[in-house]
DNA sequence: CCTTAGTCCTGCATGC
DNA sequence: TGCATGCAGGACTAAG
C-alpha cells in the first residue's frame, strides 16, 4: 500500500511526464473516486494546465492553473500509470487525457482511492501533520505529547504525523527497540530520538529504492519497487528476526496487523497477558 | 479523552 | 473444481 515512500516515488516519477500537460477531456468509470459531483470535476480540470506536482503525506498534490489543486489519495491498490496492462483494465476508475492525446489512468482494484478539488480560498489538506522526514519534526510531533496511547498508534494518526502507514511504523519501530502497544507517554526521550532518527532514515532509505511493493503497489511505468527486500519486521510473522534470531510475532492494533520482535521490542511492564489476547485476535491460526 | 467496531471494496488464501 | 468464509487495511464515522 502506497505509503510516503511510495507516492513520494510516483510524484517524482510523473513530474517530468505531466507538469505543462493541460486536461482535454476527463472520464469517470467509477464516478465516487472522486469527492466532488462529477460534473464540477469535469468542468473544473478541463483545459486546465498542471503547473506542479508535490506530496503531503500519502497525498499527490497537483497545482493547476487559476489557483486550483487536485489531490489523489491512492489508498490500498490506487496506481496511476498510462499503459494499463489487460488485467487493470477493468478496474480503471479515472481517465485523464491530455491536449497532446496522451492518457493517465487511475487504476484501483479496491476502489477506495479518492480525489478532491481544492478551490484557492480552502486551505489545502488542513488536518495533515508535518511530513515525517526529518528528525527534528518527527521529535516534536511526538515527545511532550501527553497521550496514553500505543506509540504505534501516534505514528499512524495523520494528524500527529504525515505519511506514516503500517509498514515504515513497524519498521521504525522495530529500528528503536519500542514495542508498539507502549503507551505514548511511557517512551523515555532517549527512545522517542532514536525512533525519531530511524523514522526518517528508513523513509528516506525506501524512497532511494522507490518503495515497496508487497502485492498491489507499482510505479507509474508499471515497475515494482524494491524495499521489499529490506523489512526486518513487517510481513515477516513466525520469521527469524535479524538481530536476535527470535521468531518475529504479529498482533492486532487498531484492527491492524502489528509486526515485531519479542526480545528486541520488549513488552513495557503489565503488558503481557495484553498482548496475548491481541495476538489470539489477530492471527487465528497461527 | 479514548477505544472499538463498522464501512467501504476485491482478490486471494484457506477449508471442506 | 467449486463454493463459502475470512483476511488485508487507510481514513472516516458512530457508539460506548
Amino acid at each position: 500500500m502506497p505509503e510516503l515512500p511510495e507516492v513520494e516515488t510516483i510524484a517524482r516519477e510523473l513530474r517530468p511526464l505531466i507538469v505543462g500537460k493541460t486536461f482535454r477531456k476527463i472520464t469517470l468509470p467509477w464516478p465516487r473516486t472522486v469527492e466532488d459531483g462529477q460534473k464540477e470535476f469535469q468542468a473544473a480540470l478541463i483545459d486546465k494546465k498542471i503547473t506542479r506536482i508535490d506530496r503531503r503525506g500519502k497525498y499527490l498534490c497537483f497545482y493547476l492553473e487559476d489557483e486550483l489543486r487536485l489531490t489523489i489519495h491512492l489508498r490500498m491498490t490506487g496506481k496511476l500509470v498510462f499503459e494499463p496492462e489487460e488485467k487493470d483494465k477493468k478496474h480503471i476508475r479515472v481517465v485523464f487525457e491530455f491536449s497532446d492525446r496522451s492518457v493517465l489512468y487511475f487504476v484501483d482494484i479496491r476502489k477506495f482511492g479518492r480525489m478532491k478539488l481544492w478551490p484557492k480560498t480552502e486551505p489545502l489538506l488542513p488536518h495533515l501533520g508535518p511530513d515525517a522526514l526529518e528528525e527534528n519534526t518527527v521529535f516534536r510531533a511526538l515527545v511532550n505529547r501527553e497521550s496514553r496511547r500505543p506509540i504505534k498508534t501516534l505514528l499512524l494518526d495523520q494528524e500527529v504525523l504525515a505519511g506514516v502507514g503500517n509498514i515504515y511504523a513497524d519498521e521504525a519501530l522495530f529500528m528503536a527497540g519500542i514495542h508498539p502497544l507502549t503507551p505514548a507517554l511511557r517512551v523515555s526521550k532517549q527512545r522517542l530520538r532514536k525512533l525519531s532518527r530511524h523514522l526518517p532514515e528508513i523513509l528516506k532509505k525506501a524512497i532511494e529504492n522507490n518503495g515497496t511493493t508487497i502485492s498491489d503497489y507499482r510505479r507509474t511505468g508499471r515497475l515494482k519497487g524494491e524495499h521489499q527486500f529490506f523489512l526486518n519486521v513487517y510481513g515477516r510473522t513466525g520469521e527469524p528476526c535479524n538481530k536476535c534470531k527470535t521468531p518475529v510475532v504479529r498482533i492486532c492494533i487498531n484492527n491492524r496487523g502489528s509486526h515485531f520482535c519479542p526480545e528486541c521490542q520488549p513488552a513495557p511492564a503489565g503488558m503481557k497477558a495484553a498482548t496475548k489476547a491481541r495476538r489470539r485476535k489477530g492471527t487465528p491460526g497461527v
